[in-house]
RNA sequence: GCCCCGGUGGUGGAAUUGGUAGACACGCAGGACUUAAAAUCCUGUUGGCAGCAAUGCCAGUAACGGUUCAAUUCCGUUCCGGGGCACCA
């Protein structure tokens, strides 16, 4: 009886889906675990082996704690709405509904053939009306929402009303809101609400009509697709997850996340404590009696004699090192300013002026990727530092950007590398605050030098400064300590078609929620997926749409995603997003498993949604997920050849020029319009390497000569012309099919590569080398490995335990499918542990020996305690280890064979169900109860000790373990090895680690 | 530039708190079975030196140095690779 895969698996897979056996009820007296998979994107690509490493992790770990008696959700869905399908939609005008259904259905085949146990009775889209009305709920929880800053955490905006209403606010009194106008009170509430409308730049695409996050946008352009991308001011939706930030910051410490991912999350988030401090402006030195006289309005400088040379304006910087203050020598501010015009003096006007057309002419991107090249421009205005007094030149730069902190900053040279080249580059002096610690030739940025040269803060350690500065500061009420965040409000429209509608209404220019008795607000039909008029969302393009007064953009990919967890407890749920209860007891997500691209978008927004949800008492925790698992990306080699580059040339060779006519005559057309199939011609790597060396033997020249003789002649008959090589050859991706370890398949390639055409000469010495890389798996690469393939070779069970086998989930790891081999020999091999092939049964119901017992006992121990800490990998070997040895003592007995199938089921559950009723047992092997550990078979009485000598190994010895040292000493002694190394000497000293070593020193 | 993670045979990777480096596989080489192939099984496989051989010695976990009876593991310096952040004050 042989192993019959496919057989066993498709039965399996029929007979656990007829029994609901992957059902999972919210109602059970059995302890829950809530094990989860990020979200994935339907798309239309398909599944490559890549994809399936974090849910086979997943499922393993899901089968086992139900082996250990838990009850398990591990649910799976997909996050629906995107602009993937909409993009397609543009171009092949299929509606994404479709498109997305029926990448859905392939997914779910290809997720099925790989045998998980998902309960797809809970499977949610976040496209399907059912969701996405629960999420325009959330939504407007949010929009009627804000965060209350003396209590930390979301209120009922109704809260806030009453209190304008009852007290009013620093803004206003509440005579006064009670006599605004419901649009004067709806921009005052707009300010306060968690979801809200406001204007802002925003990164505006005109190729894809939409505006991106900033994390979809990478060099300016646009992730997907490479389009040009613009700053463009537009009303937008944000989300306030500013006000969240430091507790998203804090709560960091309650989840077991990896700390890189922590750290991630901490720069995002970007917390910096530090103060705000005013400095007096003056505008020329005291000599120059010209000043501003208005300041208001409009604002210019006017060439009038005054005495006064102050600005009543402050200049507000933020600086995180408020003890570096006397080593201040000069100020910055950003260009774009708003003080700037007031405070530059005419003398300096041209000069400030041509600097800002500098800037404006300056891309983002330029103005990010310089960082050598200081430039500046000074305003010949000074700051006065407050505490010497001491006039500070105020310079604008590049360098200081508007948007963050106060948009100017104090620089301290002898600190501060940037504020040291900008000094030295316009000659500033520097005033040196930290004795020794400053040499003059760079800045040291240390914290550890005692202040000189800093009035009140002299001879005091600059770590305790900061403290001491910041309470002067406050003191003296020129400034006061500030938190900054690097953070900003994450941007919440999309202006597109295939996401979720927002309920909302414009009515008269203000944004109305509409009510929760009219949701589901249905995403209509449209015909075309263009931009709407003014860069807005197709759905402007609906006449009814736009009647009804609706918001015309929609929901981003992450509204969606920022809650599904909590829909799978509860999916059909039509009375609510999720049941209290039901959350209750699912609780959090115990593991969540998944990649590191989500680490700062979605992870940060699903955090935050979790925290207004428990905020508003709608939930009973305030993270999503208690431990997170980043499963590293399976790589694969990008293969590359060397095509020479050359072009077909006529008329300008050395035989001269061109007979028209007999041309024409010889090839029925025009010269001009000749454009013969070239053949091509490529090179080995070796080859080329030599040619970029300039290492070139004559043999190797001839061969390219020939080759390129070959090319030509062909080409060439009858007529005069040349054909004209480039200097180079183009380097082009191989599909990796065609190659072997690095080597090109010359005769594959000719048969099945697209870049081969008839005449292709190949010029390479004994094996034709290509280039390889290690890189991304995808279509784009042609080297993506489709997990159905390798289900139907060797079946779904040698698939799962093959990715695992491949090394640590969380480590990134190239792809080969040559390996799969040895796990498919240790599941054959389990199997004629069962059954021969000719006899056929070959178990028995024999008591076992201690023997048997302890390779069982062995394997039980290490792989629960792999599979718990998810070193799945080593758990794969743990089985081998164990058949191996079942395999070489003869063991055929269910008693240790059953034990085995058990432990087996989480990694390989086709097979281990099958031997399991083939070896009469009743009931499912998926509900059998996970061995118990017998550590009384794992006792040993003697060990086999290495003996070292100076540590270095030298024999081992048998010894018993009841020895005391002493006995082991003499027994050591008396060893001829350890003799032969003491040359009669006696040992210096002897260092046994029961149970461990022994080591003699000589 | 800053932060985080990593570097072990031809390859993927093992190695509790420092305690027999290279488990388990792949590949390769040789052998058995077979008319042959597939499948299966057996043997060898870090490098170097010596030996017919069993075996022995030396070197060896990116490089160098340190701590220790003992270092892949701890500390320091450097190099290389991967990921994240970036004129962030």
């Amino acid at each position: 009886m042989e192993y019959d895969f496919r057989k066993i698996e498709s039965e399996w897979q029929k007979k656990w889906k007829e029994s609901k056996a992957y059902k999972v009820s919210n109602d059970s007296p059995r302890p829950k675990c809530y094990v989860l998979d990020m979200f994935p994107y339907p798309s239309g690509a398909g599944l490559h082996v890549g994809h399936p490493l974090g849910y086979i992790a997943s499922d393993i770990y899901s089968r086992y704690k139900r082996l250990k008696g838990f009850n398990v959700l591990h649910p799976m869905g997909f996050d629906s709405f995107g602009l993937p399908a909409e993009q397609y939609a543009i171009e092949t005008g299929q509606h994404p509904a479709d498109t997305t259904e029926k990448n859905i259905a392939t997914f779910k085949s290809q997720l099925d053939k790989i045998g998980f146990c998902y309960d797809w009775d809970r499977e949610v889209c976040t496209s399907d009306e059912s969701y996405y009305k629960w999420t325009q709920w959330i939504f407007l929880q949010l929009f009627n929402s804000y965060f209350c800053n003396t209590q930390q955490k979301a209120r009922p905006i109704a809260d806030l009303i009453k209190k304008y209403e009852g007290q009013g606010s620093k803004h206003f009194t509440a005579a006064e809101w009670n006599s605004f106008n419901e649009k004067e009170k709806t921009e005052w509430l707009m300010k306060r609400r968690l979801a809200f409308i406001a204007w802002g730049e925003v990164n505006w695409c005109e190729a894809l009509g939409t505006v991106l996050a900033n994390d979809e946008v990478v060099n300016g352009v646009s992730e997907r697709g490479g389009h040009p991308v613009v700053k463009k001011k537009m009303r937008q939706w944000y989300l306030r997850i500013t006000a969240y930030a430091d507790r998203l910051l804090q709560s960091l410490e309650t989840v077991n996340f990896s700390d890189a991912m922590k750290e991630m999350q901490k720069n995002w988030i970007g917390k910096s404590e530090g103060a705000e401090v005013d400095f007096e402006i003056q505008v020329g030195d005291s000599s120059d009696k010209r000043v501003v006289t208005q300041l208001t309005g409009d604002i210019e400088l006017v060439d009038v004699t005054i005495m006064d040379t102050h600005l009543d304006i402050p200049l507000k910087v933020y600086t995180t090192r408020p003890d570096t203050i006397f080593g201040v020598d000069f100020m910055v501010v950003a260009p774009e300013h708003e003080l700037v015009s007031q405070i530059t003096t005419p003398d300096q006007k041209s000069a400030i002026d041509e600097y800002l057309t500098y800037v404006k002419s300056r891309s983002d991107r330029e103005r990010m990727s310089e960082v050598k090249q200081v430039t500046g421009c000074f305003t010949g205005a000074y700051a006065i530092n407050p505490f010497n007094k001491k006039q500070i030149p105020i310079y604008i730069a590049e360098y200081v950007l508007a948007g963050y902190g106060t948009g100017a900053i104090m620089a301290v040279p002898c600190g501060d590398q940037r504020d040291f080249d900008f000094a030295k580059h316009f000659n500033i002096p520097v005033t040196n605050i930290i004795g020794s610690y400053y040499d003059g030739s760079a800045a040291n940025p240390t914290k550890e030098a005692i202040l000189e040269n800093s009035d009140f803060l002299n001879g005091v350690l600059m770590k305790d400064a900061i403290g001491i500065a910041l309470d002067k500061i406050e003191a003296l009420g020129i400034g006061k300590r500030k938190v900054n965040f690097r953070m900003r409000d994450a941007g919440f429209s999309r202006q597109r078609y295939w996401g979720e509608p927002f309920p909302i209404k414009w009515i008269d220019g203000v944004p109305v929620a509409m009510s929760e008795n009219e949701l589901p607000v249905k995403l209509p039909h449209v015909e075309k997926y263009g931009p709407g008029p003014e860069g807005e969302g197709p759905l402007a393009n609906i006449p009814e749409w736009a009647a009804a007064q609706m918001e015309t953009s929609t929901m981003p990919g992450y509204a969606g995603s920022s809650w599904y967890f909590l829909r799978y407890m509860d999916p059909h749920n039509n009375s609510t997003f999720c049941d209290r209860k039901v959350s209750d007891y699912w609780n959090q997500v115990d593991v969540y498993i998944g990649g590191t691209e989500h680490a700062v978008g979605h992870l940060l927004y699903s955090r935050m949604w979790t925290k207004v949800l428990f905020d508003l008492g709608l939930i009973g925790f305030d993270e999503p997920f208690k431990k997170l698992v980043n499963q590293g990306m399976i790589g694969a080699h990008i293969n590359y050849i060397n095509r020479l580059d050359y072009n077909y040339k006529i008329g300008d060779g050395a035989s001269g020029i061109v007979n028209v006519e007999k041309f024409i005559e010889n090839y029925g057309i025009h010269p001009d319009q000749y454009k013969p199939e070239l053949p091509q011609i490529f090179i080995s790597k070796e080859l080329s390497d030599k040619i970029v060396d300039e290492n070139l033997s004559k043999a190797d020249e001839q061969k390219l000569t020939d080759a390129i003789k070959i090319a030509t002649t062909d080409y060439m008959k009858g007529v005069a012309g040349k054909i004209e090589f480039d200097e180079g050859w183009k380097p082009l991706v191989l599909e990796s099919f065609v190659v072997n370890d690095s080597v090109l398949d010359i005769d594959t390639f000719k048969q099945k590569s697209r870049l081969a055409n008839s005449k292709s000469i190949f010029v390479y010495d004994d094996k034709f080398y290509c280039h390889s890389e290690l890189g991304k798996m995808g279509k784009r690469y042609h080297n993506a490995v489709n997990p159905d393939e390798l289900c139907e070779k060797y079946g779904a069970d040698t698939f799962r335990m093959y990715e695992m086998f491949l090394g640590p989930v969380e480590q990134s790891k190239p792809w080969d499918t040559k390996g799969i081999e040895g796990v498919h020999r240790f599941l054959k091999k389990l199997w004629r542990l069962f059954n021969d092939e000719l006899k056929g049964k070959i178990w028995k119901d024999d008591k076992a020996t201690d023997a048997e017992m302890k390779i069982l006992q062995q394997a039980i121990k290490k792989i629960e305690h792999n599979t718990e800490t998810f070193s799945f990998n080593t758990a794969v070997s743990s089985f081998m280890v164990c058949v191996n040895e079942l395999s070489d003592a003869k063991c055929h007995k269910k008693e240790v064979l059953e034990k085995v199938l058990i432990l087996l089921t989480p990694y390989a559950p086709h097979i281990a169900a099958e031997l399991w009723s083939q070896l009469g047992n009743e009931g499912s092997v998926l509900d059998a109860s996970y061995p118990m550990l017998e550590e009384k078979y794992l006792v040993e009485t003697s060990k086999e000790y290495p003996v070292s000598i100076n540590g270095k190994l030298r024999t081992t010895i048998a010894l018993s373990l009841d020895l005391d040292p002493k006995q082991v000493e003499e027994l050591v002694l008396q060893n001829d090895i350890v003799q032969k190394w003491l040359e009669g000497n006696a040992p210096k000293k002897i260092i046994f680690v029961k149970g461990k070593m022994v080591n003699v020193v000589i």
